[in-house]
DNA sequence: TTCCTGCGTA
DNA sequence: TACGCGGGAA
């Protein structure tokens, strides 16, 4: 823990500034990244669940072409979308998703209202927030913990994400001025370079990362 | 075998 | 706070 105190604030100023620099090259343009249509990106924040995104990219696609707003969705009783995806009761939450908002007659921006709707919690309130309102939130997904993990130099497990000093610690990270791309960078930068085997040797943090500095290796 | 933009429930 | 969910890709 030495290693989180130590340069604590210029360790943060290198991670944001460089993972947004990596971030202009090397940005993945997802097609729910793109789409203006908020009902789209909401289903692409279900379909990403503990999926891989690339998995995604045609199932989400699919679904774009035939149910452009809640009401065509909810026009079909069970569509199998998430049939090669896996974990399948997403179909039913989506669809409480989808008569929800269906009801609403909108898509409420303000944290509370998203964290109400079905099948939505502090990962997808926070995404759908940066990402497609360009409202500045904090992101906190497995990968982003273990970034954080690494580079701050803590342990993790699967419950460091809902405590209290890891959220202080990445809303202290996560910048006001352009904090959607930071967040699309930290995605693409741990699902591609600091995934769960990491490519050290690509890594442009390892000069302030602990997780380099503690296993003192130059091949680092 | 592990992992994938987590969530609701108990 | 702990647990179950799941097919598919590496």
């Amino acid at each position: 823990m030495e290693c989180l105190e130590a340069n604590k604030e210029k360790k943060i100023v290198f991670l944001r500034n460089n993972l947004i620099e990596w971030g202009k090259t090397n940005y993945a343009a997802f097609p729910w990244r793109e789409t203006n249509n908020k009902w789209h990106a909401l289903v692409a924040e279900i379909m990403l669940q503990r999926t891989n995104a690339e998995q995604v990219v045609p199932v989400y696609e699919s679904f774009v072409e035939s149910y452009p707003s809640p009401k065509e969705f909810l026009f079909e009783r069970n569509t199998n979308i998430f049939q090669s995806l896996g974990l399948h009761w997403r179909e039913a939450q989506l669809r409480s998703l989808a008569r929800e908002i269906y009801n609403l007659g909108y898509i409420p921006e303000d944290k509370n209202s998203l964290l109400k709707l079905p099948g939505v919690g502090d990962y997808i309130a926070a995404a759908f927030r940066s990402f497609h309102l360009n409202i500045r939130d904090v992101i906190i997904d497995s990968n982003v913990v273990r970034l954080y993990g690494r580079y701050f130099g803590f342990e993790t497990d699967p419950e460091t994400r809902r405590k209290k000093w890891l959220k202080e610690l990445a809303a202290e990270v996560t910048p006001y001025i352009n904090h959607k791309e930071f967040n699309y960078a930290l995605l693409d930068f741990t699902r591609n370079i600091c995934k769960p085997q990491p490519q050290h040797k690509e890594c442009l943090l390892r000069n302030l990362c602990c997780f380099a500095i503690d296993n003192n290796d130059s091949k680092y």
